[in-house]
DNA sequence: ATACCGATTAACT
DNA sequence: GTTAATCGGTATA
């Protein structure tokens, strides 16, 4: 769950998609190869605390830095399941959004939620953005089967990279932004347990006729 | 100083 | 499928 408080309004929601950033081996992540600079200065902290950017001029996106310092690597939060304050989300976000819409994408969560550079840095224990774990009475424990991986979105530039299934999300949730393809998703238990076994008789496709 | 471009979105054809 | 919006970061001069 993340939740923000600004501008005297509370939110919440539970993350149903992300992205992974593998420091400078990972030519898609902003800390590629090292680059460091003031805008990804945080990537460079101890896991923990958010970085805040702003792409495009017009939107912002939020991400969990993780690993230890010196280890620019960090998690890309896509999309919530608005939880708490759907109506400051609704208010935030304009007339006509479905709810499920409110925060699916990074640039609508990070609207939704109130988020902006001023919150860079912030750390993510304790504040006016923290990430929680929620309790199994509130939300059932997620099963492995039901999280999706699949390649990263937006990143093209980022040659082999780019291919990298670095993104997660929970199967079929309405919250989840650019629903991965079927045929090119693959369940994280399917993954570890064709990992260690022999090549399947079929190759992967679409798992289900339409 | 100037030019290019992006971890996006909404509104188009 | 395509494109405008819009500006800080980054590279180049």
């Amino acid at each position: 769950m993340l939740h923000s408080e600004v501008d005297g309004q509370t939110t919440a929601g539970r993350i149903v998609e992300v992205e992974a950033y593998r420091g400078p081996i990972d030519l898609a992540a902003h800390s590629a190869g090292g680059r460091r600079t003031p805008r990804n200065e945080i990537m460079y902290a101890r896991g923990g605390h958010a970085y805040v950017y702003q792409i495009y001029g017009l939107h912002h996106c939020v991400n969990v830095v993780v690993g230890e310092i010196d280890v620019p690597e960090a998690v890309l939060l896509r999309a919530l399941e608005p939880v708490v304050g759907l109506e400051a989300m609704r208010a935030r976000r304009g007339a006509g959004v479905p709810d499920a819409a409110l925060a699916r994408g990074p640039g609508n969560l990070t609207r939704a939620l109130g988020i902006d550079r001023s919150l860079d840095g912030a750390d993510l224990r304790r504040g006016v953005l923290r990430l929680t774990i929620p309790t199994a009475a509130r939300f059932p424990a997620i099963r492995p089967r039901d999280v999706v991986r699949s390649p990263r979105i937006g990143i093209d530039y980022a040659g082999e990279w780019a291919s990298k299934p670095w993104r997660f999300s929970l199967r079929d949730h309405p919250c989840v932004s650019h629903p991965p393809r079927r045929g090119r998703e693959r369940a994280a238990s399917a993954i570890r347990s064709t990992s260690r076994s022999a090549p399947r008789a079929r190759p992967p496709g679409r798992s289900s006729p339409r």
